[in-house]
DNA sequence: AATCCACAGGAAGCCCGGGAAC
DNA sequence: GTTCCCGGGCTTCCTGTGGATT
């Protein structure tokens, strides 16, 4: 039930499959298929079908008039022109050299992960690909992850290598989760990149049930669930744009809640402190990479809170500011900046602040926290960079 | 009706780090 | 390496304001 798995069958994306296979097939008839590009929100299936479309493709390739080579590459971690070039660089040296042994001509045994210039990799990524008559499928999972950081440039080269290779051809496959980033791409690199296009809708409530149905046949003993789970589990992950690993990842924790409980089957009731967990877990991870400010800030509510003794209010939350600033000895910032750090504390949903006008003693924004005080303390002090925590007064002994 | 509190939040500008251009 | 530019964090200064109190 983990992420990492990839399936064996993907329900509700034979369309899909279909689609890809057919673009994908190109190289059994000895053409050269369409650059693709796919588009769709986390969660809906996108790698998983192109990682099980080109298994199935490697499988029949033998018949193919030339060779099938297909990389994976995930932009989020290989992502700027010189490390993609290096990594594909290093993948067809190593394949040439499994294909005919001998270390080809001049080419060197292997590419540095940094240190050459980008075009000497280049040719020699161009060279170990041309080598043979064979068809490269490159894979740029998270591609607009690469565009962000480094430009179109790679996209540029890689598209265009085609009309320069004499044996091997090429073709990309573009994975995105946004969109809009084909507006940052060069036209022409737009274009070649999107020869067709493929779009994976979010599943719906029902998919989402058909796919926890079929994978809580393999990790869940018959009867582990009570009526209800399922469909509880894939409402709640429809009502976060169908994203498929909520589903699932809800569905999974359920599961350990149960587990250590001690409980035989899963109900309702896991399910929902499940997703209040991962709801949970959620915020808590926000507030640990919190700046420290903020968590001064955060943490100023929170002993007010603990105080129990009336509403929490600016002027009360910068004093104890000040006051926490003061003896872990950091820069105070002014009421005005501390203003904005709430209001973005309110925005993140940590808090909720609201305009309330006290009459004639002014008008100030109510807080009130909106996290568990003693989990959200806990997250404050885990790793908080700058401060000694055990400066950081346990009570509040304000006036 | 006028006053006045305790801030909210806009505007302008400073400072600094990082990336692009030279 | 230097210069330039940009954006984000921050300060300073400011005007605005809902409603209890006078």
């Amino acid at each position: 039930m983990r992420p990492t798995y990839t399936p064996a069958e993907l329900p509700h994306r034979d369309e899909q499959i279909h689609q890809l296979a057919r673009i994908l097939a190109a190289p059994l008839r000895g053409e050269t298929p369409s650059n693709i590009f796919i588009y769709g929100k986390t969660g809906t299936g996108k790698t998983a079908t192109v990682k099980y479309v080109t298994k199935e493709l490697e499988k029949v390739a033998e018949r193919a008039p030339r060779r099938v080579e297909v990389v994976y590459i995930n932009c989020e971690l290989v992502n700027t022109q010189y490390r993609i070039l290096a990594t594909l660089a290093t993948i067809f040296l190593e394949k040439m050299r499994e294909k005919c042994g001998e270390p080809g001509l001049d080419l060197p045994e292997e590419v540095p992960m940094t240190g050459w210039p980008t075009d000497q990799v280049y040719k020699c990524f161009f060279r170990a690909l041309d080598h043979d008559r064979q068809l490269a499928i490159i894979v740029l999972d998270e591609v607009d992850k690469l565009v962000l950081k480094s430009g179109d440039e790679v996209l540029y080269n890689l598209t265009r290598v085609n009309s320069d290779l004499k044996n091997a051809k090429i073709s990309i496959v573009g994975i995105s989760n946004d969109l809009n980033f084909m507006n940052y791409l060069d036209p022409r690199v737009r274009s070649s990149l999107s020869e067709e296009e493929l779009v994976f809708p979010p599943y719906n409530a029902l998919q989402l049930r058909d796919i926890l149905d079929k994978r809580a046949v393999m990790s869940f003993a018959v009867g582990a669930l009570e009526g209800g789970v399922i469909s509880l589990c894939a409402a709640h992950a429809a009502r976060e744009h169908g994203d498929a690993r909520r589903a699932l990842d809800l569905l999974r924790v359920a599961g350990e809640i149960a587990e250590r409980e001690g409980a035989n089957t899963v109900s309702v009731e896991h399910v929902r402190q499940a997703y209040q967990k991962i709801e949970q877990d959620k915020t808590l991870e926000v507030i640990r990479t919190l700046p420290t400010q903020s968590k001064l800030v955060l943490y100023s509510v929170i002993l007010l809170d603990e105080r129990r003794e009336r509403k929490i209010i600016t002027g009360d939350v910068y004093n104890v500011y000040r006051t926490l600033c003061r003896q872990s000895s950091l820069d105070i910032l002014t009421q005005r900046r501390v203003s904005d750090l709430i209001n973005e504390l309110d925005m993140m949903g940590i808090i909720n602040a609201r305009i309330i006008s006290k009459g004639r003693y002014g008008r100030t924004k109510e807080i009130v926290l909106n996290v568990q005080p003693l989990q959200a303390r806990a997250a404050i002090q885990v790793e908080y960079p700058d401060v000694d925590v055990a400066t950081l007064p346990r009570q509040l002994t304000l006036a």
